[in-house]
DNA sequence: GTCTATACCTTGATAGAC
DNA sequence: GTCTATCAAGGTATAGAC
């Protein structure tokens, strides 16, 4: 019903989008606080005046927007990753492998599309805060799913999700600031492990 | 041999000592670039000529030095958590706990001293990321110390020693990002389970 | 070693023509 | 919706008196 989405590639995207892709990756790499709106202007090939045009409250609604984007886009490369494996063990060992190889092909530049912009802004910047939280509550639905599916009990599960997403935004940073895939392959097989302790014999 | 150190306590420190601790917690709260050099010098009861009398490299020089201080304040930390339980899956489980601790105390602001700055400057400031990367190196030796004097062969002390430290991470992180104990708590219950799995039965 | 003054640049943000 | 000009403020860094 809706009219047909052309599916971007490249220059032809409206400004607002590319406003909002550049500034995500942009903070990724670069924190909030290193990330100028110019900066962001520039890349997108916006004028200044068409980022504050989109984007009233300034730099720090377009960080919002900029948060959101990199939490739907992690929580659908978790989904897509998850969907691909019945036993959750080896998901979750293959979300490791796949955060290891985008890490390695960006050379070590591309981490957590939240991380650095939410840590450089907590207890600063609320609106961003919540942002962050609310993107890291998302990412541990479909993990949950997964757990749960594979009959593991709720509260159980409940936790465990919990703990994957945390060790595997641990250890995509200790790769990152070590440019080492080991963090995150010694991370995927020990959350294998500790999910094989819990999901019932079949 | 050495002249008594006078273990100062507030105003009576030199100034860059005072300099180094004040940069190191102003850049644990706001990262690299949304730390500046005058603040640093301001809330340092310093000049801003002595900031680079002592560092003369301007703010990459200092922020090395502060993130060499975080690394050995964590580390200190670590050995006396460590120290206080002969089992290692106590040992993380309070070491997670204190965390957590300290998190809350702080009003959720105080977390990883190297975090904010490391994830900020990856890839940008080499000499910066170098210093975190030993950071990281550095926080797994007193693990894999006690993992391994509970009787875990060195290749799987060495293997976990890298999870505790990301997960530890991570769960900080999470838990700073939701202003919640949650996320380190269960960190500390996995971790416990996981190192578990590896002690030799006695 | 300490302090002040200052040079020079970039920042976030606003106003207003088109 | 787009673009340019402009502002006040703050950034890093340097020079030189004391």
């Amino acid at each position: 019903m809706s009219t047909t989405r052309p599916r971007p590639e490249d220059g032809d995207l409206d400004t607002r989008e590319r406003i909002v892709r550049t500034a995500s990756r942009l903070m990724q790499r670069q924190g909030y606080d290193g990330t100028g709106i110019k900066q962001i202007a520039t890349e997108a090939a916006a004028t200044h005046g068409s980022v504050y045009h989109f984007f009233p409250g300034g730099k720090q609604e377009l960080a919002v927007a900029a948060i959101r984007r990199g939490d739907e886009e992690f929580a659908e490369e978790l989904r897509r990753v998850l969907g691909r494996h019945d036993d959750p063990a080896e998901a979750i060992a293959a979300c490791a492998r796949q955060l290891a190889e985008g890490l390695r092909d960006s050379g070590w530049i591309d981490g957590c599309p939240v991380a650095s912009t939410a840590i450089g802004t907590a207890g600063r910047v609320p609106d961003v805060q919540q942002a962050a939280a609310e993107a890291f509550a998302h990412w541990q639905e479909p993990v949950f799913a997964a757990l749960r599916r594979s009959g593991i009990p709720d509260d159980d599960a409940r936790e465990l999700a919990h703990t994957v997403i945390s060790t595997l935004e641990g250890a995509e940073l200790s790769s990152q600031v070590s440019r080492s895939e080991e963090p995150l392959r010694a991370a995927g097989k020990h959350l294998a492990r500790l999910i094989g302790l819990y999901r019932p014999k079949s």
